[in-house]
DNA sequence: GCATGATCC
DNA sequence: CAAGCCGATCATGCA
């Protein structure tokens, strides 16, 4: 979410005098300044807000910058005393719209999907977004952790000098104000002046993208158009069925009392349990249970792995393994999701970022809806609560193996790409490959086995890594591995050459060419090259798939808009699924033409699958 | 603000 | 030889 609040500017005296800011306050300024918006090719845009929810935001004022150093700051809500008279925003914005609306007025700006969410408070729909130097400089460079305008702008504007005051001021951290508190003048070098620094740092950045056209084709054809897609998702949110949800919080708080009662009986002792130094203590020192994995720190670790061995052979660890499981659920999800229902749209409103991973994936917060609990029983009936409105359902459509069906594209392994060209099961078919065994006599501990083989892949195998998954011996687990390589030899050679590659150039590519800069690829701290090795290995896998489901995302987007309309609704994106609310009478053919979509998303050497299924609530749909 | 440990793909 | 498999977000306790 965007910071709306800043610092108070220590150095006023450093806005440079030769920048042409205006501060617009009176009717006819505000005019003569649209008709110099509407003489350019494209201008940039940045609004300030008094909060960062963007479905409370309201706009404090709004700025544009129409060449370097030219730029303007209208503001309707700054209410400190003495303030100037500020123009009516109503009517500022009745003025704006046709500009901000027209799609053939081009526009710049950073993280321009909040723009669109704040105008759309205010009833306005901001067309012709061609720019977003936020996303742009995600392109360049998904590593560098540094993207925000004020570290873009010390990047590469650094010879101007003018970013210096900025950085300064940004960075003076701690005391925080409200922007409609701060005065016009001090105003300037943060509104007006991002206007000018945004539409500078595009100049700069776009010019480096067009050098790559594919670099240019993924960012024009994907992600600005993305923007758009996200916007409305976020918008539209998702209904929660918080009844439920509350009855589960009861439940779960009446059994973790009887948790904690049986946990002090053993332990003869009241303490924190949600405190693991307190665990560590009582665990480890009081009932003297062997230490059997460390903390990075060199204290000794109660994680789940731990606390699952030790439960072998004391009733302890189960009552805190159930006692954390039940805080986790309750904490996170059960208490958390009603708490963010908006109170107007009665719905769950989370924010996607498209910038915030290195291989293109997307996330969410606020609440983070890409890690709702699904794998054991009780936190499956959190997914119950996410419930479609009156006659419309909850529908699910996700891609099967998408990231081993791409590890056999890329690596044109014919052994691989065979065994999903044949529409095998994909794990026994491994079994059996690596056994040298007949398909039909894989036992499951056999198919299981071969299946975490097949993860292992996609994350950049290592005998420790299979070891600890299996719960086998290092030398076993190498022995899988040298005789799963024997048998797939291109995906050996698939990742003995990603290595290459990534010491040799720095980065490694998606199918579609995206970059993924890998720094560490030549550390000296060998642990952190051997990650940046895995990284190598699965950073082009997983983020050819971010690709493909972004490309799904447009075309299922675009159907929606022209044939389905309001029957059908993007309400979520989860990797390689995305859900969907669709009207009852259109639920077979929507789910139809969904999965025909999503499954032409790309060309790969084998065919993408998809499964689909419809319910009352997302539990239901899986 | 860091450490730890939970959830998801 | 030890430690970690990819990529995220969030809650809690504690210095």
């Amino acid at each position: 979410m965007k910071k709306t609040n800043l610092s108070l500017p220590s150095h006023l005296e450093t806005i440079n005098k030769d920048d042409k800011y205006k501060i617009i306050l009176a009717e006819q300024e505000l005019i003569q300044w649209i008709e110099k918006l509407k003489a350019k090719k494209i201008f940039s845009i940045y609004t300030k807000t008094n909060h960062s929810n963007y479905m409370l935001a309201n706009l404090i004022g709004i700025s544009f910058a129409i060449e370097e150093k030219i730029a303007m700051y209208i503001p309707f809500a700054h209410d400190y005393q003495d303030a100037p008279k500020q123009l009516n925003y109503k009517w500022v914005l009745s003025k704006l719209k046709p500009l901000l609306e027209d799609p053939t007025r081009s526009k710049v700006g950073y993280n321009l999907k909040y723009d669109l969410h704040i105008l759309a408070r205010y009833g306005i729909q901001l067309r012709g977004i061609q720019h977003d130097i936020m996303i742009a400089s995600h392109i360049l460079n998904s590593t560098s952790r540094k993207n925000d305008i004020v570290s873009l702008a010390v990047d590469f504007l650094e010879h101007q000098c003018q970013c210096i005051s900025l950085e300064k001021i940004a960075r003076k951290g701690k005391q925080q104000f409200k922007f409609n508190q701060i005065t016009l003048e001090e105003t300037l070098p943060y509104s007006a002046k991002y206007a000018d620094i945004i539409l500078q740092l595009h100049n700069k950045i776009f010019k480096k993208i067009e050098h790559d056209s594919e670099l240019k084709l993924i960012y024009k054809n994907i992600e600005i158009p993305l923007i758009f897609i996200l916007f409305k998702m976020e918008r539209t949110g998702v209904l929660i069925d918080d009844a439920l949800l509350n009855l589960h919080s009861y439940k779960i708080s009446n059994r973790l009392q009887e948790l904690e009662f049986k946990i002090y009986k053993i332990t003869n002792n009241r303490f924190n349990i949600n405190s693991t130094k307190q665990l560590q203590t009582i665990l480890f020192e009081s009932m003297n249970f062997p230490i059997i994995k460390k903390t990075p720190s060199g204290k000794p670790s109660t994680s789940e792995e731990v606390l699952q061995e030790l439960a072998l052979y004391y009733p302890l660890p189960k009552l805190i393994l159930e006692y954390r499981n039940l805080t986790k659920l309750k904490s996170n999800y059960i208490e958390k999701l009603p708490k963010m229902i908006n109170m107007n749209t009665g719905r769950i409103h989370t924010s996607y970022h498209q910038v915030m991973t290195t291989t293109g994936r997307l996330s969410s917060s606020d609440p983070n809806l890409q890690n709702i609990p699904i794998r054991n029983k009780l936190g499956r009936r959190i997914r119950k609560a996410f419930i479609a409105k009156d006659n419309y359902k909850i529908l699910s459509v996700d891609y099967s193996q998408i990231e081993l069906r791409i590890m056999a594209h890329l690596s044109g392994d014919k052994n691989l790409l065979n065994a999903f060209q044949q529409g095998k099961d994909i794990h026994i078919a491994t079994a059996a490959e690596i056994l040298s065994v007949n398909a039909k006599k894989i036992s499951n501990e056999q198919r299981y086995r071969a299946k975490a083989i097949n993860f292992g892949l996609i994350y950049g195998i290592s005998a420790f890594g299979l070891a600890k998954q299996l719960n086998i011996s290092q030398y076993e687990a190498q022995q899988y591995i040298n005789r799963y390589f024997k048998r797939y030899s291109g995906i050996f050679l698939y990742m003995e050459n990603l290595r290459k590659i990534a010491y040799k150039q720095g980065f490694v590519e998606t199918l579609f060419k995206r970059r993924i800069y890998l720094p560490e690829i030549k550390s000296k701290n060998k642990i952190r090259q051997k990650a940046a090795e895995r990284s190598a290995i699965n950073a082009p896998i997983q983020g050819t798939a971010a690709d493909i489901i972004k490309k799904a995302m447009l075309l299922v987007s675009e159907w929606i808009e022209f044939k389905a309309n309001d029957n059908v609704e993007l309400l979520m994106q989860v990797h390689d699924e995305l859900v969907f609310e669709v009207h009852k009478s259109i639920l077979e053919t929507a789910k139809n033409k969904i999965q025909k979509l999503m499954e032409s998303a790309a060309k790969l050497n084998i065919p993408l699958l998809t499964k689909a299924k419809y319910g009352d609530d997302w539990d239901q749909a899986h």
